[in-house]
DNA sequence: ACGGCATCTTGTCAATGCAAAGATACGATC
DNA sequence: GATCGTATCTTTGCATTGACAAGATGCCGT
């Protein structure tokens, strides 16, 4: 089913967006190159189009995956705020290219349907993490607040590390370094 | 002396990087183009190359313009940390450009010294900020833990506004809505 | 068997990044 | 003030890319 050599590929479209989040992942968004995805599958020059249209289609779909891994992860965590803050800092490290087109709208059409339906997805399972929170916990039980809070500290952080911006001090574990972090905001005092 | 007509244009460096700036504001660094610049400038196609090598060379000097103006931005912000963090955020949006060039390694040559000197710069004044901070606010004096903890809330949050990630009830003035998610870190009780 | 349709290919064009080689003007030195 | 070195800018050329158009191939249901 997958290996096949004739006309058609069978798998084209799994394919290209692999190994879309694998050059990403190793050059950035700015060396992906339909042409080179094509090649790397084994298939001519203009065969993506077909699936995506253009760059930027490819790059939605992309998105689209990874809003959809984002939810899953959070869900998958169950342990409260805190563990949700540190499966989205461990989602961001490990699909960094999806993370990283994720949060770039001028990369794709952000404002394509299926967009805003995986997104929201991932923003209720955000937003399930906060309703979690024991009461009383210093703020004046404002959910949205502290939603916000939380996201963007486990976002900043994700995105400081992906960027290589973190001193050496903070240790080679993203999920450890993020939990105490994330403590400061709403862990125990 | 700017609004040469002759064969040397005078202030060519200068206009470069402002009209890039302006570019990445607009449609992100994937649209920028170096022809483009040139043409807006009024100057050949190849005039860039001249002061830049290439491309990674006008976005590296980008890189380090906006480390300059980030140092720059904390050092005025006297007011403790919550003011140096609100400073930071109002940075980035008002330097949206340069900011999103910055935390992006894979833009530029980030390991060019000129830019490790310009990120130490803003690096020194992010931490003179975090030394503001009357000790026993919660957290066991861990300077670095402190400042590791807002500058994930403080670039997090920049980041999803300027990415537009954020739901319209936050509102529009970033200062304010930045003030609110930092007294959640560091603020009175 | 046949026809519709999704999939993939080939060919083409404008735009871009980069490099090489040449033209122009500024400024220091005499 | 003339001359020479050099920084600045232009012209030309080439490989790569994204996007489009038209055609080839094979799967699938009728």
């Amino acid at each position: 089913m997958t290996g096949t050599r004739g006309y058609h590929h069978g798998d084209l479209r799994r394919v290209l967006l692999a190994a879309a989040a694998e050059v990403i992942e190793e050059s950035g968004p700015a060396a992906l190159s339909l042409r080179d995805l094509a090649r790397r599958a084994g298939v001519s020059h203009a065969a993506p189009a077909h699936h995506f249209g253009d760059k930027a289609g490819l790059l939605t779909a992309l998105a689209v995956e990874g809003f959809d891994l984002l939810a899953e992860a959070l869900h998958a965590a169950d342990g409260g705020l805190v563990e949700a803050g540190v499966a989205y800092v461990d989602f961001a490290v490990r699909h960094r290219a999806h993370f990283e087109v994720m949060f770039r709208p001028d990369l794709y059409r952000a404002d394509a349907p299926e967009v805003a339906a995986a997104r929201e997805r991932s923003g209720a399972a955000l937003r399930a993490g906060v309703a979690d929170l024991p009461p009383g916990h210093g703020t004046a039980g404002d959910a949205a607040g502290d939603a916000l809070a939380a996201w963007s500290i486990v976002h900043g952080f994700a995105t400081l590390w992906n960027a290589g911006a973190l001193p050496a001090e903070v240790g080679d574990d993203p999920g450890t370094a993020a939990r105490g972090v994330i403590h400061r905001l709403f862990g125990p005092r």
